[in-house]
DNA sequence: CATGCATATATAGGACTGATATATGCTGGA
DNA sequence: TCCAGCATATATCAGTCCTATATATGCATG
């Protein structure tokens, strides 16, 4: 699924410019389903626009820089709908948050503890937004419920999980560390160089 | 998070390759966490080893390729613990799965129901997955086995979702479908543009 | 009055993905 | 028996995409 795509699935449910498909992906409908940056995004719209897919007007409008609005074209309809019904390829995730905790123990704990609430709060930050969306949006098409639920779900389940096991992590962690201390007056330093967890 | 600091974390855990820990990321215990490729792995180690962060001995197996395991230097280490300080970027998802399901309503309704299906066994294939990868491994360090917990609930979150909804989701699916068909017979086509979807 | 933020478009350089090439041995089906 | 396909293993390239930056304007906040 390529940001041309994703383009047209924005330009779908209604004109937009490059910077409102950016932030229909930051902070709209689609924040939880894909990333795109402007880097890909305004290079796909004129792609698309040389191939006769979306038309594009420019706007001048008062007390804001210039706008370019985009609409999509009955042959960028067809084209995407074709798209659609293409095997969709797997997930990709890519969370550094997820990744830095994996190390937990090489970490201070005050540190630890921070990276959790942060992101505590981020997801409800997050759900409390597509809250608010869903209840002014209750007439949204079958499909964007759908996911809109499932997001709500997914990031719901991962703040819990958060929350219910954030102390526990870092009372282990804290214990990790207290043995490795002990451990480093007996033994010489370099007898556990990967950080050799256990106690 | 580049790859580089990817290939780090998994050599921290103990020697590989660069087949091992592209397998890291697709079916280890990093699976859920981050998505690395070959074309990003082979350079990233090559880069390592030409700064000496990372070392590399040849392998002749038997029946099997020549292997070259990578084992992390004491200068990697530390430039990995360096790194794991800074602060972690946002998440980024890309869920081909998810946005065709956005448009729901422009699928044929077995194709949409297929869709489905196949998503929830994935889902559960992984939590399987997941559940032996926790039982062998019963000593995992703290923040690995937090990781791992957060990736069974948040995926079981997400296929209790679709196993819930899947129904509903269908069956309002095939509602607008019956009510466009009628609309269809009565109107001209091109009255509604972007909902010219048909079958 | 200055710094920063939101709106708005654009691009260059570098990072990463997806596809492909090469090589070997094993396994399951025709 | 033979062949196709798969798992193991490394490597590279073309194309895609992201990060950072540049430019411009108005508004708010200290």
């Amino acid at each position: 699924m390529d940001v041309k795509t994703l383009c047209l699935g924005v330009l779908s449910q209604g004109d937009a410019s490059g910077y409102e498909i950016k932030k229909a992906f930051e902070e709209g409908p689609f924040a939880h389903i894909h990333a795109a940056s402007f880097g890909s995004i305004y290079p796909a719209l004129e792609a698309l626009r040389g191939v006769g897919q979306v038309a594009c007007r420019q706007l001048s409008q008062d007390k804001r820089p210039d706008k370019k609005l985009f609409s999509i074209t009955e042959a960028g309809l067809a084209a995407f709908e074709k798209t659609l019904l293409s095997e969709p390829s797997p997930d990709k995730t890519r969370s550094d948050f997820l990744f830095i905790l994996f190390f937990a123990q090489h970490l201070p704990a005050e540190k630890l503890a921070r990276l959790l609430d942060q992101r505590i709060a981020w997801y409800r930050a997050c759900l409390e937004r597509m809250d608010d969306c869903a209840a002014q949006n209750g007439d949204a098409p079958p499909g964007a419920a759908f996911v809109r639920g499932m997001g709500q779900a997914v990031y719901r389940a991962a703040a819990d999980y958060l929350e219910q096991n954030r102390a526990h992590l870092l009372g282990r962690v804290e214990k990790d560390h207290q043995s490795r201390d002990r451990d480093q007056k007996t033994i010489p330093p370099h007898a556990s160089v990967s950080g050799a967890a256990a106690e």
